[in-house]
DNA sequence: GTGCGCCGTTACCGATTCGTTACCGGCCCA
DNA sequence: TGGGCCGGTAACGAATCGGTAACGGCGCAC
């Protein structure tokens, strides 16, 4: 996981720092003061995120932005003082992928980062992985596929989101609570309905494939796990 | 994760919010302003981790600490402003598990949560225990299974309870009020009569598999004990 | 605007789980 | 030898958990 941070203040480095440091042991992150510093680090990191701030030293962030968008569709978040609706127009229209306005806290900033994070299935889902393969079961995250006795499933966002935290996981039980923060968010862990709803739907949807699956097993009182026999 | 923090100092809360928020996405976190509502936070909610600040405005915190022990061997991290060795001997044979002096930055807190956490080999992302084995039986924490002679033997949410912690004293007696407290709670140390049932309940899923077969040895007057022979 | 897919929400039902009680048997000590 | 305590066994019923179906709102595409 490569970020590249381009802003001034020795504060908002700090902040950006801890939450990459926190969520992803592996971060490395790369600061820039300025928008031409910050443009030839990204051609020379290739980072995986772009943390930008509008205001910076030299030229404007929007400049950085487009420039960026002329050879990538890395993420990029903005950082800005003003909170202005041209702005964001504005931001999008460059090509930003969210917005967070200062003063801002790390929980909003992590909450920001990891929902362009999950959007890009990034840092969750690596990027190029193997498929999973185990028995009838394919799971492919690179082609957003699955395949159960080489018949493919249709399967929602959602779904697929649920889906990749149990293959990634086999062959361990996932909790509740954790499938609920990892797909819904933190603040949904007590939301148990969701979750047996959409696994549910996920459940006959393979039944449609293939009669008598059972690809998702209960643990009661724990979680799921993904169930394949090989 | 359940993490339990006690002190009065506003920064220091915010700090080990963000901390546990950013690294456990499911993490619950309980705060406490004061040693008696933490004592109290403490039996309520049972934490898989405590912070500690020394300094609260009615008891000290060794005496939260020592009184965590009597029932629990949950790990405690403190919080000290003073550095000196006689305090660092002190806590540790209350039973701390380590130390973090005043100041300290985001960075160094989620070191040592992490280190602690690593130790007690809980909720790492994406790191797991390894499966209990001995003889004809296997205890496999993170994929929730318990086998004889490779049969899956299927146990309840508390059967499993139970045995884990008779698992993880091995070979070791626990006693009567220690699982108790454990499994059902500090209140219902007296009710010995869930435990007879209970692991009269998991004998009996162990004999189905095998037969005559004891796990669960019993320790007359004293408490049960995890027997299997290699 | 109309239709469709996705997903949140609710209601209902059955199986599992667990507390509770009763009874029994063996061990220890008087 | 007999009584009391400790622990094993069996059975019942209530509560809980998870599965299932159905409804409706929202957004998107045509």
């Amino acid at each position: 996981m490569k970020v590249l941070i381009v802003d001034d203040d020795p504060d908002i480095l700090e902040a950006v720092n801890i939450c990459f440091a926190l969520r992803w042991e592996d971060a490395e992150l790369f600061e820039a003061l300025d928008g031409t510093t910050a443009i030839e680090s990204f051609r020379e990191h290739n980072p995986d995120v772009v943390i930008l701030d509008l205001i910076l030293p030299d030229i404007h962030g929007f400049e950085v932005c487009k420039t960026i968008r002329e050879s990538s569709d890395v993420p990029v978040i903005m950082i800005t003082a003003r909170g202005g609706e041209v702005d964001k127009v504005k931001g999008l229209e460059m090509g930003a992928d969210d917005y967070i306005t200062k003063p801002f806290s790390h929980l909003e900033l992590l909450a920001r980062i990891r929902a362009v994070m999950r959007r890009y299935q990034l840092g969750a889902i690596g990027g190029h992985e193997q498929p999973f393969e185990k028995g009838p079961l394919t799971f492919d995250f690179a082609a957003h596929r699955v395949k159960y006795n080489g018949e493919q499933v249709p399967l929602t966002p959602l779904e697929w989101n649920l889906m990749y935290h149990l293959v990634k996981n086999y062959p361990n039980v996932v909790q509740h609570r954790t499938l609920l923060a990892k797909v819904w968010g933190r603040e949904y862990i007590d939301e148990m309905d969701y979750l047996k709803v959409h696994v549910q739907r996920i459940r006959s949807k393979f039944n449609a494939v293939e009669d008598n699956v059972d690809v998702i097993a209960n643990e009661r009182g724990v979680g799921y796990r993904l169930s394949v026999v090989d």
